[in-house]
DNA sequence: ATAAGATTAATGAACGTTAATTAATACTTG
DNA sequence: CAAGTATTAATTAACGTTCATTAATCTTAT
């Protein structure tokens, strides 16, 4: 591939990320890769087409990682906690799909939000449910499964408010110390049987 | 209050919720409520008092029925349910609040995001912290109260992205049924002295 | 009559995109 | 190996549209 290519890809990543489709120009795109506007048209058809790049390529692979925390072949609740671990080191070490996520949460159209929820949350959902099932028959494996994920997300999303609020501990902040906690409260409710 | 300006304030908190800051034209405001596009500028300085307007309408009250539910007289475990309940009645009856709350999250500068964090949640972060000392007077109540949040908050988050996994199940998309399923979790945690 | 609120018209700037062209690289052919 | 030929990727210039905003004018009630 292309070198300019995947630079330009880096650039808009970033820039997307942080200010979304219509808050990004083409022009901004350029300007961060030092070339002209129109040179961007030799890589890309058009700016959707940049946008959709940047949200395969953000996104793909992603799902790998949780997944293979899913299906190991530890105790299930091991399993679990290597899940909730994996999921807060992502959100922590990829801030850009973070946000991109988010943005898609709000602004996807239903074939973006279609690919979002099977090509790259699918597989990993479908294992959460049931990894749950297998810890408490009786659970709604669903609702648990996005209940987690809140628990685990909830600290990231509100980070940049965090710093306003009373006993706000920026220490505690990372993957280990958000997995213990969620952990903690998770496993509570799960009962002792794991 | 004019009438004009008040019909403005109502198409642009539809409008910036659904699409954005940058996804929304003055033009696009004008004509949802037919009146020209100078015409917005007899009642708002420019675009982004309009902006500012439109979340502060849609921001300010909407912590006293959390408050409200924090400081009753119930049982501390009642009130937290309260809390729970009411977070959720408000995401669910007010998807724009949610949305603007989603998008200043991704986008507010550091003066908006102060006045989201003190003037918005502060009050009510705070009692959520305090009641959850009460009920477990050993836990980090900061992490806690971000957690819960995130428990409440996460199904309509990813309500969009819902009806593409596996399991859902739209009638469980209620205030009720969250709540329900928040709390054998919490007070699952929190232990039995409640 | 005066002031508020609406209109039309027009501003300069920025938008996404296309056209025409040139420099450089790679592929084919003698 | 050398010469001709595509191909790629960059450039500048310009297109038409839309952007937020302002000025000037008209309407309408108090």
């Amino acid at each position: 591939m292309s070198n300019t290519r995947t630079a330009i890809l880096k650039a808009a990543i970033l820039l997307f990320s942080q200010r979304g489709y219509e808050g990004v120009s083409m022009r901004n795109i350029a300007c961060a890769v030092d070339i002209s506007t129109p040179a961007l048209y030799n890589h890309f058809k058009d700016k959707q087409s940049l946008y959709i790049a940047v949200i395969t390529d953000t996104f793909e692979n992603k799902s790998e990682l949780l997944l293979q925390a899913l299906t190991g072949q530890d105790k299930p609740i091991l399993r679990l906690q290597n899940f909730i671990t994996r999921l807060s080191e992502v959100l922590h070490a990829d801030p850009d799909f973070h946000r991109l996520m988010q943005r898609e949460l709000l602004d996807g159209d239903e074939k973006r939000l279609r690919y979002l929820a099977q090509e790259v949350f699918g597989y990993s959902f479908q294992h959460l449910m049931n990894l749950l099932i297998e810890l408490k028959p009786d659970c709604d494996a669903h609702s648990l499964s996005v209940i987690i994920i809140g628990m685990v997300q909830k600290p990231y999303e509100l980070n940049p408010l965090d710093r306003f609020f009373p006993g706000s501990q920026p220490t505690h902040n990372t993957p280990a110390y958000i997995t213990q906690q969620v952990m903690a409260v998770v496993s509570a409710y799960l009962g002792d049987r794991a």
